[in-house]
DNA sequence: CTGAAAGCGCTTACAG
DNA sequence: CTGAAAGCGCTTACAG
């Protein structure tokens, strides 16, 4: 591999103006120049990114931090939508993306640190997957710029995040429309704050309602269609089972209804069913699954543009909150007894 | 952010000391170890990688190159699979994934140069998510390592695949000892060659039965759901609709059966349906889908470990083909008319 | 066991 | 317009 000294030589010019040409910056004679990215294509220079991020002091690499406790948690389409956003504009802006994905809580909060320390990356976006507040501190000191994908507890924490609460409001509502009164919920052992924040939905929509969340209708998955299958299960053969569940996400909605098919209970005339997410396999099944849609791209580029933003200088933003939005499909309807 | 001459200073030794330190390597005092092990503690000093990597010539980053001209592929459970599997593997060695995926074509082939060129990565898997023929060339001439997801089509490139050829194979056969004879194929408008090593795979067990493969019952589709439904629709709309349809991947394979619903077909009673991956959805619908399984993580760690074997200086093994497998469910069945 | 010095391959003022 | 020199923050022989 030729180094930027090789081709100084080869054209016979100092290393300076090859940096010039290759930075295409003034001050370089037409002659010279055209010189110089000859003998740069004959050769198939290429600048070390090392060299150049060590004197430039920047890597023109961001990192995406998704702190996983949950094989689950990486394969979910919702995630894969927020990734394609942040990517499209990374490379928009000649951003290459570093994946790191630490596995136990505690190697997270380290391997953030580490990576937001090390100058590997000129800044982070950081999906809540899980609860991040045990190394948000952390965080907070270093020096490169982070947004994390979910909630700012930090006020000084640059944010965004989709409207978690207004879409578990307004479904819970279209449940209580229909006449559900007994209103299972299917939520996750994981905790982002977005999963606190579509219980306060569910809460406040069934107190509006002047019902209490039973807490023998709520149930734990780990967002998987397995766990979904799972928790449907323990609902549905409790004492006196729910005529309509909310499952926090998608996949395991979809398992709950498989579930409830195999206790020979018809969607949505024996049960109405709710998701989260909208994820594209939602309208395969029939009936096709009544969800809350999230704005999984537009959150991608969201965080990204606001992270260069915060590396152009840029105050930071207050955090956004994208909007969601009520799908209703085939799977809701009125509860039997009515 | 302290570097290693902060370091130095503090604890009152040389640099040279303090890398030692810093990378575990004999020759220094106990006691000198632990004085600079405390002072790196205490300043939370995290060596300058890029540094790191100017001197020592390399950079612990891995390339993910996945010349992706669709969002459709990105989106894939499988390719996720795979993208698990490589995570695992470079976890294991203390590498990050650098994530490059280009657009165009032309893009994809210098995007993919530049980035091996470029000393960014010390390695690079590059996931034939298309042709990849147009850049092999100019891959080959390139001194970083690197392996590919697919097929070799050159004999020194190292590359793992499933066996294709032998799932399609067999799932071609079963249809056949069903009974059916009309047997419609939804293929691919992007050809990487395990596109073609499926529908050689069908062609062969085709023509074991004596049945020649009908143009007209071949349509493409892109990989979506949305494409395997226009394809379906296409093929059942036809002069003489076939009694059974092998969708090259499960996500069309799923949207097959939505529009076979769509014109009152009963899936396996009116039309058998076979895909390819064994995505977790597979087992969702009703019936469930057959498919050929595709081991996706696996693939995934052994593109790795190729990979770091070949860092290591070892030489390159053959190109490797792991075994797929037909999972038969209840989405075919004896075609109507036997 | 410890440290001075050169080197990795760029970029950036600065002088000419 | 052009180039000499210092510097980015490490590591690596090498000498002591």
């Amino acid at each position: 591999m030729p180094t930027i000294d090789d081709i100084a030589r080869i054209a016979q010019v100092s290393p300076a103006t090859v940096s010039k040409v290759v930075n295409n910056r003034p001050y370089v004679s037409a002659e010279t120049r055209a010189r110089v990215e000859r003998v740069i294509a004959e050769t198939g220079f290429v600048p070390s990114q090392r060299a150049r991020g060590l004197s430039r002091k920047r890597s023109s690499i961001l990192g995406l931090i998704i702190p996983y406790t949950s094989d689950q948690l990486f394969l979910d389409p919702h995630l894969l939508e927020l990734m394609r956003g942040i990517e499209a504009v990374a490379n928009e802006h000649d951003y290459n993306l570093l994946l790191s994905t630490a596995r136990e809580a505690v190697d997270a909060a380290s391997a953030c640190v580490r990576m937001l320390r090390s100058d590997m990356i000129d800044g982070a976006i950081i999906v809540e997957t899980n609860d991040v507040q045990p190394f948000a501190a952390a965080l907070a000191a270093e020096s490169s710029p982070w947004v994390v994908v979910g909630y700012a507890q930090q006020s000084a924490t640059p944010a965004v995040h989709a409207d978690d609460y207004g879409g578990a409001l307004q479904a819970t509502r279209h449940l209580l429309r229909l006449g559900h009164r007994r209103i299972g919920v299917i939520s996750s052992v994981w905790r982002p704050f977005a999963i606190e924040e579509r219980e306060r939905g569910i809460r406040d929509a069934l107190s509006e309602a002047g019902v209490a969340l039973d807490q023998d209708l709520m149930a734990l998955g780990d967002f998987s269609i397995e766990s979904g299958g799972h928790a449907g299960r323990a609902l549905l053969e409790g004492g006196s089972p729910p005529t309509a569940i909310f499952a926090l996400n998608d996949r395991m909605a979809l398992g709950l209804i498989r579930a409830a098919a195999d206790h020979g209970l018809r969607v949505p005339d024996d049960l109405s069913v709710v998701g989260f997410d909208d994820i594209s396999l939602a309208t395969l099944l029939t009936p096709a699954l009544t969800t809350v849609s999230q704005p999984g791209f537009a959150l991608g580029t969201a965080a990204a543009s606001a992270l260069f933003q915060l590396l152009d200088g840029a105050p930071l933003a207050p955090p956004a909150a994208l909007p969601t939005d009520l799908i209703v499909r085939g799977s809701t309807g009125q509860p039997r007894d009515l």
